[in-house]
DNA sequence: AATGTGTGTTACCGGTCAGTAACGTCCCAA
DNA sequence: TTGGGACGTTACTGACCGGTAACACACATT
C-alpha cells in the first residue's frame, strides 16, 4: 500500500492493531474493539480483517465462522475481567473486605469511563436467536463471576455472604446498563454510595 | 391465500394481529414483538410487513424509514410501561407508601415471566451509532421513568428519597439484565428482598 | 535447493436487506 | 356514478454480508 521501509514487518500505520502480533491475535484485538463500538451484528467480517491489518481468507482459516470468532472474542474478554480478583488480591493482599470495596470502586471506575456497558450483556442482548453458541460462553463467564464475588464477601466475613454478593451484582449491572441507555447523568452516580451502605449494613451485625 | 368467508374482512387467521384494526396500528405492533423476538437489527420490513397481514409498500407509505418505525414502536413501549403510574395509584389510591412496594412487585413479576429485558434498553444497546434519532426517544424516556419514582418516593415520605429511587432503579435494570445474561436462576432472585430493604431502610428515621 | 506452512489477493456466489416504482383494487364519500 | 384516498401486489435496484475457490507469495526448516 505505501512505502515498506522494513522488509519483514509490514506497514501498520493506518491499522488498528501493531504487527508484531501474529493475525489471529490481531484479528481477535480488532473484533473486540469493533464489537463494542458498533455492536456484533453491526460489523462485517471484512471490516474486522482490514481492521487488523489481514484479510477475510486468514480470518476464516482461523475460525470456521463468524459465530466462533464471536465465542472466542467473548471468552478472551471474560478472562480479562476476571484478572480483577489477583488484581484485587495484589492490591490488598490478605484483605478480603478491603478488596470487596476495591471491587465496587473498580465497576464504578469503569462505568464512569466508558458508558457502552458490559461486552458480555450486549452481545446477550443481540444474540438472542435460541440456541446461539455465545449465550452458553455468556451464561458461564457470568456464573463464574458472580460465585468469585460470593466467595469473596464470604471471605470478608459477611454471615449473609450471598445476599450481599447478589444484591452488589444488581447494582452494579443496573448501573452499567443505566448509564448506556441513560447517559451520563442517570442514577448510575449511585452507585458507590449505595453499595457502600450496603457492604456495612450486612458486615454490621 | 385461502376462502374468504367474509368480503369486507381479510382472512388473518395465519397473522400475529386482527385486521380489526388499521395497517398502521398493525405494522406497529407486529414490530414491537418481532424486535422483542429477534432484536432490532434481526428483523427486516418485509418480516414486519407480513407479520402485520400487510405489506412494505404500505409500511413506507405510513413510515417514512425503519428508525422511523423504531423510534414509534419505542415511543409506544414507553407510553405502555408509563400506564403504571395509573395503575398503581388506582391499586392503592392516595397510598404512594404502598404503591411504592407495588411498583417494586410489579417490575418483580414483569422480569420473571420475561426474559428479555427492557425494549429501551436493548434498543439503547443494539443502536449506539452516534446520533441515532432512537437514542433521544430511549434517553427522554427513561429520565421520565426515573423522574417518576423519584416522586412517587417523596410524596411515599421518604427523606433522601432521590437515593432511594434511583438505588431502585439500578436494582430493577440490574436484575433484569442478569436475567437476560445468566438466566432463570441469577441474582434476580434476591430484587424483591432487597428492595424492601432497601425501602424499609430508608423509611425508618 | 526443496518443501510445507501461514498468509495475502482477487474474484466470486447466494442470500438478505432497505427502499422505490408502477399498477391494480377496494371502499367510502360526494 | 364518479372520484379519490388508502391499501395491496409485483418487480426491481443497489448495497452489503457471510462464506468459498483458486492462485500467488514469503519464510523457516531440512
Amino acid at each position: 500500500m505505501s512505502s515498506t521501509p522494513s522488509k519483514t514487518i509490514a506497514d501498520n500505520s493506518d491499522k488498528l492493531v501493531t504487527t508484531l502480533e501474529r493475525p489471529r491475535e490481531r484479528i481477535v484485538k480488532s473484533a473486540i474493539e469493533l464489537f463494542r463500538q458498533h455492536g456484533i451484528k453491526g460489523v462485517g467480517v471484512d471490516a474486522i480483517a482490514e481492521a487488523a491489518g489481514s484479510n477475510k481468507m486468514t480470518l476464516y482459516r482461523h475460525f470456521g465462522c463468524k459465530d466462533d470468532l464471536v465465542c472466542e472474542c467473548l471468552k478472551q474478554v471474560s478472562s480479562e475481567k476476571e484478572r480483577i480478583w489477583v488484581d484485587l488480591e495484589d492490591a490488598y493482599p490478605g484483605d478480603p473486605a478491603r478488596q470487596l470495596r476495591g471491587w465496587v470502586d473498580e465497576a464504578a471506575q469503569r462505568i464512569f469511563n466508558d458508558l457502552r456497558g458490559c461486552d458480555l450483556v450486549n452481545a446477550a442482548v443481540e444474540l438472542k436467536e435460541a440456541g446461539h453458541p455465545a449465550q452458553r460462553v455468556i451464561m458461564d463467564a457470568k456464573k463464574a463471576h458472580v460465585q468469585h464475588l460470593v466467595e469473596l464477601c464470604r471471605r470478608a466475613g459477611v454471615q449473609q455472604y450471598e445476599q450481599l454478593a447478589q444484591a452488589l451484582v444488581l447494582l452494579v449491572e443496573g448501573a452499567r446498563v443505566c448509564g448506556q441507555s441513560i447517559g451520563i447523568e442517570g442514577p448510575q452516580q449511585r452507585l458507590k454510595q449505595t453499595s457502600e451502605a450496603l457492604i456495612d449494613a450486612f458486615s454490621k451485625p
